[in-house]
DNA sequence: ATTTATTACGCAACCGATTGCATTAAATTT
DNA sequence: AAATTTAATGCAATCGGTTGCGTAATAAAT
């Protein structure tokens, strides 16, 4: 390192590519397009530029190069709550590829309003990210808050909490499938009432666990009704609606399928103080695959949901749109395959 | 809205402020200043622009303000694992507060290995961050690569797991008093053969419990000895550590503090596989006050730790710094107050 | 040796907003 | 009425890269 460079360097002075272009006699031109490897620029002084840039303690400056690309090489993500075991699962791995390839993520939290999604959107949108992934909040009704960016061509990818946008796709399981997994696993126990603790039905995952818990019992000659449902916001101090439930409809159910692995073990935890016996008086099986599952007593069966790989493939769907590698954008959906995990909680020995 | 900036909206054209200039007879210099209500413009042609910007459907163009700013309204952030309950936790309130502030976080996540952290590290340099908050990683040793940042005045705040640099505030708890109160309870629960299992003690929370854990045990005159220590990396696979280390010192523990409740949770787990009964045979204490501790069996006594109150914080801190309010930096250390929690696993009835 | 391709690089406009320093017009003071 | 403030706005440079187009120099073709 020359005694000069070094002297820059340390003294924290930002060095820009007219420095540089100064102090190798080209122009900043060759400059910047040595740095980024352009083809028409021979490897000689390509080599001795980048050296210099090195020597020197270059950086980009990231705002310039957004400008005049009118690219920020950033992410844009919101989720509904950031400190949920899922969302975050998804985040790490929406990060994963995001940071690896070079993309930074600006994260927010829309804490299950619609107001604060908007808002968000906005915000991202001012910021001017690339693309957008999108875990839908609970109550989201309209969705113009997005079209901002379709319309601009800013790809929108939803994941998980998704709706059917045009030119958005979504990444997801097969929730119905996958509900009626779980129910039939119920009714192959021996389960004969079976009761569905869903999440708010206007988030189509939720609907289409129900119609496929409904589907399992259609399949087997049980019939559906009002009794065999609870609507709930999934919130643990909402635990108290079950068992007011189970109170009211004033049968012995014995089996349950809820929809979500963290209210499941609220649920458990509460019948098991009301001295109900989980597996042997009822069977129930979760949502999720939440490590809580296997530190329970009983451990919880449940289905397993892929959320690392969705975020995975959340980032890798927008950024090899935007690199324009492998785009899976135009794939209106992509579902991941889920599992049945068969714990003590439904089990029969 | 008129017919011509309506269609411009609808067009999806971007308009800048040299538009509305044109439009409206003014300077560009008009227009920014009134965008962003500087003293000396009229209120009446502010009122103007502001109307026109709203009905063309204006937005600042953020990569050529933060260029001439030379501020990004961005905070780094870096933690070790975002699927984890308590980091998410912090940063939910990291984003809550700089949401409200019309801050945006670039997020990302060490994944406990110091050369990711430099290189995410770099990569926010880059990318301009106003502010940098920072959980460190398990095994980093070294803190140059934050240097950069408080070189150039880029202020830099440690929460949780933290390191006393030079210019740097941390966010933290007593951890030595919290250690020394969760042991205590033990020890006033009776248990007369104690073991601290911790994390990697280069780490200073770790330490500092420790150091709690000694303590306590020097005042209620038992002698610490490497029987009582088990330094683990607190991951769920590495729970084989605590029995072979039961097995060896072959002495009859009868009280352990664990670090950490996810591991505390595995652990009580792999005791009752074992046919120890918690807590009759061995009296348990976690730390963090996780979800979990609710949801097993027994219920896990814990230490309470204000996670989303340190991201406030944390927050709050930076945000106040850079807009020059209330600036909490200049405080070396800010101290949150912990709880001690007393749950099923460590109580006598 | 002359013409035509190639290669390597520089010029200068541009991205869109911010801001110090005039400048003009209106208000106030002397 | 002349001089001095004050208020409101415009000029133009600046932030740091990027990139289309032009050009000089060298290589290849005729």
């Amino acid at each position: 390192m020359s005694a000069v460079s070094a002297a820059l360097f340390t003294m924290g002075k930002k060095i820009t590519i007219y420095d540089l272009a100064e102090q190798l006699h080209v122009s900043p031109a060759t400059v910047s397009r040595s740095l980024n490897n352009h083809p028409s620029i021979s490897t000689e002084t390509k080599t001795k530029v980048v050296r210099a840039a090195q020597e020197a303690g270059y950086k980009v400056n990231k705002f310039a190069a957004n400008l005049s690309k009118q690219k920020s090489n950033t992410i844009g993500v919101i989720v509904p709550k950031l400190n949920s075991a899922f969302m975050s699962t998804i985040l790490a791995g929406v990060e994963k590829i995001a940071n690896e390839a070079g993309y930074n993520l600006i994260i927010s939290q829309s804490l299950e309003s619609m107001e604060k999604e908007k808002m968000n959107a906005h915000a991202l949108f001012q910021s001017g990210v690339d693309a957008l992934i999108v875990s839908l909040a609970y109550d989201t009704s309209t969705y113009d808050h997005f079209s901002n960016f379709t319309k601009v061509g800013i790809p929108v990818l939803f994941v998980d909490r998704v709706y059917p946008m045009e030119n958005c796709s979504t990444i997801v399981i097969d929730n119905q499938q996958a509900g009626h997994d779980a129910t039939e696993h119920l009714i192959q126990q021996g389960c004969k009432n079976l009761l569905h603790v869903s999440g708010h039905l206007n988030r189509s995952i939720y609907a289409e666990r129900l119609q496929g818990f409904k589907n399992a019992m259609a399949k087997h000659h049980m019939e559906f009704t009002d009794a065999n449902l609870l609507e709930s916001d999934l919130d643990p101090n909402s635990v108290g609606e079950l068992i007011n439930h189970l109170q009211q409809i004033n049968g012995a159910i014995d089996g349950i399928f809820v929809s979500n692995d963290r209210f499941a073990a609220s649920c458990i935890k509460e019948l098991q103080k009301l001295h109900y016996k989980i597996p042997e008086d009822i069977k129930v099986i979760g949502f999720n695959n939440d490590s809580i599952c296997e530190l329970m007593t009983p451990t919880l069966s449940t289905i397993d949901y892929p959320g690392y790989q969705m975020g995975v493939l959340a980032a890798q769907g927008v950024i090899g749109h935007l690199n324009g590698n492998i785009d899976l954008l135009p794939a209106n959906s992509i579902s991941l395959r889920h599992r049945l995990v068969v714990r003590e909680s439904s089990s029969n020995d």
